[in-house]
Formats: structure tokens, sequence, C-alpha cells
DNA sequence: GCATAAGTGGACAGTCAACTCCACTTATGG
DNA sequence: CCATAAGTGGAGTTGACTGTCCACTTATGC
């Protein structure tokens, strides 16, 4: 459904929206919250700088953060930056010029795609914060809840 | 949504579906008429084949034709085929151990899948053929409806 | 202004899917 | 039984995606 670059993203972009609001993560701070290996995100974390999603700020004591509020981030926007939206079939593929519309086939298909686009396209990293779950995103090993606590030290 | 190989295989399926009862097609006649290179396709009518969705006779008048009614073999049969299910997310992607659930993220990804999942469990070859539509799948470049008639000669 | 922290850009290597080829086997039919 | 049609199995090629590395630039703070 997404590859490994969205799905590293979606993470990052969550991870940075429980932060209070304009603070920033080194790529090292997310890679260890995210268990993404910090090579790969900085990739990543380029392209959402590059996309708009992501502020960057260089030189000692910067790093990432949002670049707008979480609630006008969609998911879609996150996969659209790593060729990972939900492929809509516009045209028959198998090139048949006669064919304006998609057959029953590719119709099938397109539709799922057109499902899940929507969804991805209405839902924000906010909703995605907000929702209610047992489960919170990024939490720790133990199970317990940690986001929104980032200076919190591991210990013991 | 789903790779090249499932795009031959239904095409291909589709196709032997619209041939008179238990009639063969050899994998250029399907190659023709579904535009795929012949190479690739005799690998995925052999894999089809392994997996019990077409039946193969080799030698002079051989060929592929389906091992089951049209209306007994579903889309989701066919992409499985070629590991092109929608892929459901079962565990935590971030391996975290307390996550016997999905955090809101991953359990928004997965919903979407699984709806598509459903889809395509529940859609026959045979349904997709008897869905009304003015384009019917494979028809001919000129937008003339041939499937069903697969004896008729190009002329003129 | 120098040392250091941190992001940037691009080159490079591994893996896997997409696609091709070919030698082999099976079956038909004269 | 030999020529030919047609499927089989597996090796080889290409390119995109995954992931790593490094030299360079920018900014902080002493």
């Amino acid at each position: 459904m997404l590859n490994q670059s969205a799905e590293y993203g979606l993470r990052a972009v969550v991870y940075l929206a429980t932060l209070p609001a304009e603070e920033q993560a080194s790529a090292s701070d997310i890679s260890e919250r995210t268990k993404v290996p910090i090579p790969y995100l900085q990739k990543v974390l380029r392209a959402l700088t590059r996309q708009g999603v992501l502020n960057a700020r260089r030189g000692m004591g910067g790093g990432f953060s949002l670049a707008k509020g979480s609630d006008e981030i969609t998911v879609l926007d996150i996969l659209d930056t790593f060729d990972s939206s939900p492929q809509r079939i516009e045209t028959c593929p198998l090139g048949i010029k006669g064919h304006t519309r998609l057959c029953p086939l590719h119709t099938l298909i397109d539709e799922q795609v057109a499902n899940a686009e929507r969804v991805f396209e209405k839902t924000t990293i906010r909703d995605i914060l907000e929702t209610q779950s047992d489960v919170r995103p990024l939490c720790d090993g133990q199970g317990r809840v940690t986001l929104g606590l980032p200076n919190e030290k591991k210990s013991g």
C-alpha cells in the first residue's frame, strides 16, 4: 500500500506533531523515537523539507519542525512526497484509444484506490493524534505512553 | 495498489472467462488480446497454473483455460498468486512489544487495506463480466466489443 | 574566528520486481 | 518416428527503491 519512505515520513511527522508548537528535533532524536536508521531518515526528512511539510534549521541547536499546523498536514501530503499516494487509474491500461471510461475491471480497482485516497486526503496528522485509542503512536517498548514527554529521560 | 504481474494475470483470466466454457487459448492468443509482452505473460500464466487457477495443456493445439467456473475465481485469488493482495498490517511496524493493537496511524492505513481486500475477496471474475458498462474489458482498438466473439476474424 | 553541531547534496551499493531468453519437455499429426 | 506447436523451468538483465557514506555548508557559542 505504501512504500518504506512514506512509512518513515509519517512516523517522523507524527512524532514532530507531538512536540510543543514550533519545537525542533534533530534527525538523531527523531531516529531514536521512530526506529528509523539515521542515514535513511535524513534523506526522508530532506524530502519532506523540500516539499514544504517541514522546516529545517542548520547549525548547533538546529533540527526539524512542522512547517504548518498538524491540522493542515494530511496523510496524503506525506504520501505524495514519496510517490506513495494510492495510484489512480486514469486511463485504460491497455492503451485502447476508444476507451473514454475504464472497463469494469479497472473501474473496480480504481474505486478501491479512490476510497483510500479520499480517506488519506481528509485525514490530518492532528486527526490521528486525537483518535481515541489505548495505544498511542510511537509509545515506548514497555507500552508506556511517552509521546508529548520527549524530555523525559530513559531511566532504569 | 497492485503489481504488474497481477494486472497482467487479471487481464488474462478475464479474457479466458469470455471464451466458451473450457475453450483454450495459447499464450500468444492471450498476449494479442491483453497487450502483454509474450515472454512475461508466459511466466504469469505459469504462475496461475501452479496456483490452480488455470489448466495448461502442452503440445500442438494446447493452451490455457480456466480451471474452475468464472464465478469461483475471485479477484483476490489472482492477486494472491502474485503477492499483490492488499498487504494488511498485522503487527506494529515499529516492533514495539507492548503493542497488541495498532496505533491510530497504522490502524488508519490498515483499514483502507482491509476495505480493498474485502471487495476483492467478494468480487468474482464473473461479477466483472456481468457489470453493466458501455465499455467492456479488452474490447478492440476501435472501441468495438469483440469479447465473446474470439473467433471473429479481423478484417478491414 | 574557530570548533563543533546539524542539515544538504550527491554518489554509491544491495535487493527485488519487471521483463527477456533459451534449452527442455510434452503432445499432435502426417 | 520425425517435424512442429506449445507449455516449463530457470538463468540473466535492467531499473527503481532501500539504505549508506561523505564532503560541504550553515549556524551557534565560546
